[in-house]
DNA sequence: TGTCTCACG
DNA sequence: ACGTACGTGAGACAA
């Protein structure tokens, strides 16, 4: 079977320029261009496995098109120098990868792709059209799919001909129309004036071409649309016209011509390095093994000490100096795995200690313990638990490989060892999945297989460890890993390992209550709709409401009606079984999250252990897993009972809770340098309620619940990265109205205006953001040309160092809290942590100096420019704690 | 596995 | 005209 992929050249190497940083290697030439299409390349080879290929370029200045339109393409901004120096360079990557590049005077090369995968589409063979340009959805047909890149050069997404049906309402031939009416001001495509994409697929529905809409321009609604289109009719024509691809465009070869040849793996890695992409240097590394069916090698020396006599040896090597310690467990969660056994490395050799023979071992025991003895390691939290679970408090881990890869990335969500010694340019080690199978295949190893794949990553972990301090250093990140990330480490450790205990009773009674009310709410639901179904489908659901029942269609999703609660709660005056739904899925919600959920985590110890995830989050929270133990629910009261299962271990003791009030805006307060939000908050005003006053001008007196719910939703918006759109469906307002309180609140706190645009400024000028401790957060999008991906990167400069400030806060406060815990020898445990507060268990005796003391640690943090204020409370439960 | 929905800060 | 509020995790459904 042949497969055939069609490259748009031009699209992709300026989708790639746009999207990434301006990559130089070390003899100054940019490479971002041509990095971003190796990687699409690579990746389309990798999935597609297509057997014909060819990237079509735009050839020359001038196509046939301006002879019908001089001003064709006559907006577009001359192609940036560097850009265009790299052009050459793709050109050369294609040649390695043998991989035809063409181009043709007088066209463009949407019109060479039309033309061939018209050819090969009509011969039946399965083609593939890679572009930026929605234009090329009018070339999708039975056999020809689009793939249109949507965020970056690697994310894409698939279009045939039901997609396009789906998304547009349209068929391919439609597109020109849809081009014809709404134009396209990248192409200088003049269309109608005023007719954008909403108007034009609304009259398409009806009238199905440009054609058909001016032949019935009388019908069309509204008197000025029919102006429009009667005064332009001519020129929608012409736009439709320059729109439509040529697809008969005279080429010397056929598809026999665009066979790819066997790689040339050589060829690529000496471009590749000579580019200097060591990333995509590893990469052809695995896939050359992957397609010869191979491992990436793993030549790794090691000894397996199978016995306690063959732990003598180890002694001289526990003393000899840094050592990388790599300990596998039987599951990822370290709180119900047993250790499988460990693997230490001094950088050469590798031993590896079964742990029936380690736990044996004074000498093992006493090493792990040490705090004198450096340990270097890949994820300390887990290390720490899984040791402390067998008695053995582990001392001396001096450097952690995963905190140190997310701080230097925290975006990066592939963080297993094997993807961190690779993008840090070492050798590479084979990964996880590829030794223990995935999903149902997954298998364990045993013997010398498993004992090579741990040495191998202990080994790894020693190498890498110099690499990755070295960039530490040169961004100035390593105080915020030796200093916050890896002492929390170990405070997490600690949380985790503590668990909250359960109230079982409790949970079971709510549970019935909770069960009783689903049941009652789900006959009533039956009773109204007439029928039974799955109230929890929402295509089940769809249907009756909106086809059954008749209710208007307010808004939908990409797979039929959306029956989200802001639809619903707008539907609920229509028919009574509206609320009846909604109170459904909040009971529902309940009841499975909260009831099922946590009655599956609780321990035979009877509490919930939750995992901290340190590494997830790209602004510095932290997130909690298996059970997610920050979203337990507050806002209803019918939901905020579950709290009431939270509570002490021990008999007599307390819950405590300190929160901070309002952190984020604080925050901004302190990096904007606002007079006026810093004066709000040193005279300890309510702050929505003082935005209020100052937004409307009014008096405190004067402020109205909903002057007040405006402010705050105001504030939100500013934490957020405000936009219009956005605040307007916060606030369920007209856009134009949003814009005024946003226009407002700038005139009214002009230091945050300025925070804003100058963040925005240094994120386009750096490429990334930093928070108050030097946390650093990439945004690669902020010089995209896509409208949508460059402002949510714009959002993202003024939220994260907001966000992620408040976090490095609340983390210090809890480093610098059990700390002082310890000091005062408290009986107290810090059990939790929900991003702006944290939840204690408290002995009686010490209820007053654990509240005294938790205020000021968490008060003092780290000091702003504004003071910061924490809310303490305690009571029986966390319910009680408010 | 992806999508939708909804819980939290 | 463009088209989203920032950051998460989990359960249910439908392929």
């Amino acid at each position: 079977m042949s497969k055939l992929i069609l490259v748009d050249g031009n699209s992709i190497a300026y989708r790639a320029f746009y999207a990434l940083p301006l990559l130089t290697n070390s003899s100054g030439i940019h490479t971002n261009a041509v990095y971003g299409f190796a990687m699409m390349l690579m990746k389309i080879l990798e999935e597609e496995k297509p057997t014909h290929m060819l990237v079509a370029f735009d050839a020359g200045k001038t196509t046939f098109r301006h002879e019908s339109y001089q001003e064709y393409k006559g907006t577009r901004q001359k192609t940036p120098g560097e850009l265009a120096e790299q052009i050459p360079l793709v050109k050369e990557l294609l040649d390695v990868f043998q991989i035809p590049a063409y181009e043709k005077e007088n066209y463009e090369a949407d019109d060479i792709i039309g033309t061939l995968a018209k050819a090969s589409g009509s011969q039946g063979v399965e083609t593939l059209i890679v572009s930026g340009d929605k234009d090329l959805l009018q070339l999708v047909d039975e056999h020809v799919r689009l793939l249109l890149t949507r965020k970056g050069v690697t994310e894409t997404e698939s279009y045939d001909i039901p997609a396009i049906k789906e998304k547009y309402g349209l068929t391919p031939a439609q597109i020109i129309d849809l081009k014809g009416l709404m134009g396209d001001s990248s192409d200088n495509i003049p269309g109608i004036p005023g007719v954008g994409e909403k108007t034009a697929l609304k009259l398409l529905a009806k009238f199905p071409t440009v054609e058909e809409v001016i032949a019935h321009v009388d019908e069309l609604p509204g008197k000025k649309l029919q102006e429009k289109v009667r005064e332009h009719q001519e020129q929608a024509l012409l736009s439709k016209k320059l729109a439509t691809i040529y697809t008969e465009v005279p080429l010397d070869f056929g598809l026999d011509h665009l066979q790819l040849p066997e790689r040339d793996t050589e060829r690529i890695v000496e471009f590749f390095k000579k580019m200097e992409f060591k990333t995509l240097l590893s990469r052809v590394h695995k896939q050359d093994h992957a397609e010869k069916g191979e491992a990436v090698k793993n030549e790794v020396d090691v000894r397996e000490v199978a016995s306690l006599s063959g732990l003598e040896e180890m002694v001289d090597v526990f003393n000899a100096g840094s050592l990388a310690l790599f300990i596998e467990t039987s599951e990822d969660n370290p709180h119900h795995a047993d250790i499988v056994g460990l693997a230490i490395s001094d950088g050469q050799t590798q031993w590896y200690l079964p742990w029936e023979v380690a736990e044996q071992s004074d000498a093992v025991r006493g090493w792990l313990a040490d705090e004198e003895r450096d340990k270097l390691v890949y994820d300390m939290k887990k290390t720490q638990i899984v040791l402390a679970n067998k008695g053995i408090i582990a001392a001396g881990l001096t450097f952690d490989v995963l905190l140190a890869a997310y701080l230097l990335d925290p975006s990066e969500s592939q963080l297993e060892l094997s993807d961190i010694v690779s993008r840090y340019g070492n050798e590479p080690i084979p990964a996880d999945e590829d030794v223990y199978g995935k999903g149902a295949k997954r298998k364990a190893i045993t013997g010398e297989t498993l004992a090579r794949h741990l040495a191998a990553k202990a080994k790894a972990i020693h190498h890498v460890t110099p690499v990755l301090k070295q960039e530490l250093a040169k961004l100035d990140l390593d105080q915020l890993l030796f200093e916050l990330e890896m002492p929390l480490a170990s405070v997490l450790a600690e949380m985790e390992r503590q668990g909250v205990f359960i109230d079982q009773a409790r949970l079971e009674e709510l549970g019935v209550e909770l069960k009783q009310s689903l049941d009652r709410l789900e006959q009533e639901i039956y009773e109204l709709a007439g029928v039974t179904f799955n109230i929890n489908s929402p295509k089940q659901l769809g249907e009756i409401l909106f086809d059954k029942l008749g209710l208007p269609v307010l808004k939908k999703t990409k797979t039929g009606y959306s029956t989200s609660a802001d639809v619903l709660e707008k539907l609920a005056p229509q028919h009574e079984i509206v609320d009846k739904i909604l109170h459904y899925r909040q009971v529902g919600k309940l009841y499975s999250t909260y009831i099922e959920g946590l009655k599956k985590e609780i321990g035979a110890d009877g509490k919930i252990h939750t995992r901290f995830n340190q590494t997830v989050t790209a602004t510095g929270r932290l997130s909690s897993t298996e059970p997610n133990l920050q979203n337990i629910p507050i806002r209803m009261e019918e939901g905020r009972r579950i709290r009431q299962v939270f509570i002490p271990s021990e008999p007599g003791w307390h819950i405590l809770a300190a929160d901070y009030s309002q952190i984020e805006l604080r925050v901004l307060a302190h990096i904007s340098e606002d007079e006026q939000l810093q004066k709000a908050f040193k005279e300890d005003k309510d702050i929505h309620t003082q935005t209020a006053m100052d937004v409307f001008g009014v008096a405190e007196d004067e402020v109205t619940p909903l002057m007040r719910r405006q402010a705050k939703a105001v504030n939100f918006g500013i934490v957020y990265g405000i936009s219009g759109f956005g605040l307007a469906r916060g606030l369920d307002i007209p856009q134009k109205e949003a814009r005024e309180f946003i226009d407002r609140y700038f005139e009214t706190f002009p230091g945050v205006k300025r925070y804003m645009d100058s963040i925005v400024e240094r994120a386009r000028k750096d490429g990334f953001v930093t928070t108050l401790s030097g946390r650093r957060r990439y945004l690669p999008a902020i010089n995209a040309k896509s409208f949508g991906e460059r402002s949510f990167a714009e959002r993202t400069a003024m939220n994260t160092p907001i966000q992620g400030t408040a976090a490095d806060i609340i983390k210090l406060a809890m480093v610098k809290l059990a700390q002082a815990m310890n000091e005062r020898k408290l009986a107290s445990r810090m059990l939790l942590q929900v991003h702006d507060e944290l939840i204690f268990e408290v002995p009686e005796a010490e209820l007053e100096e654990m509240k005294e003391l938790v205020v000021a640690v968490m008060e003092d943090a780290l000091p702003l420019s504004v003071p910061l204020s924490v809310d303490v409370n305690s009571g029986k439960t966390w319910y009680e704690a408010k």
